[in-house]
DNA sequence: CCCTGATTCGC
DNA sequence: GCGAATCAGG
């Protein structure tokens, strides 16, 4: 495989995406993501920097730069919801739900102020809330920022506090949770139908 | 262990 | 120019 013009075009336009070397590297196929940091550097781009700020030499010497810039208000110190990795339990078995998929790391979060919806005790059946809890025992208690395309990203506790984390334990084959957590996520109508509060 | 980008250097 | 190997880091 060869920089095409069409290749080299994909490269850019997923890098300045904020797509990683790898998740481009397989996108395009025949590549490795050394490949791509490569053709990266080469390019010029590797700078995730836009044409803004051109000159960044480093500072020689300190500069006071007065402006104390404080984002003010006690607002900004609120921190977003999570990007919820899932609405777990609304799946059906016909259609293996749209894969949470977390957004490629640019996207945005859209500073939540609804929690993400967090499956209900009452929505799933007692014997997978059952091997839940058992499972959340094990869990990884990964970091929004540790989750990969192989660890499950099961959100386990509130959000909007500090017990919050996913449950990282390896994923099924395919599928965005691990072995129990796509028990309790992938489940037959039927079985949820009508079920008491 | 999984991953990230950065750098080097023989090709 | 290319990219594997390696490095440095999370």
């Amino acid at each position: 495989m060869s920089w095409t013009e069409e290749r080299v075009e994909i490269l850019k336009k997923m890098w300045a995406d904020g797509q990683s070397a790898s998740q481009i590297a397989k996108e395009l196929g025949g590549v490795t993501r050394n490949a791509v940091i490569g053709k990266v550097h080469r390019l010029g781009l590797s700078n995730r920097n836009t044409g803004a700020a051109p000159a960044k030499p480093a500072e020689p010497v300190a500069k006071p730069a007065p402006a104390a810039e404080k984002p003010a208000g006690p607002a900004a110190a609120a921190k977003p919801a999570p990007q919820p990795a899932a609405a777990p339990a609304a799946a059906a078995p016909a259609s293996p739900a749209p894969k949470p998929a977390l957004p490629a790391r640019k996207a945005i979060i859209p500073a939540g102020q609804p929690l993400p919806p967090q499956p209900s005790a009452n929505e799933i059946s007692p014997e997978a809330l059952a091997s839940q809890r058992e499972v959340e025992k094990k869990a990884r208690k990964l970091t929004l920022m540790e989750l990969t395309e192989r660890t499950c990203k099961w959100p386990i506790g509130d959000p909007a506090t500090e017990d919050f984390w996913f449950c990282g334990l390896p994923v099924e084959q395919g599928k965005p949770y691990c072995e129990a957590h796509v028990g309790v996520a992938f489940q037959p109508m039927s079985s949820r139908r009508d079920r008491k509060r």
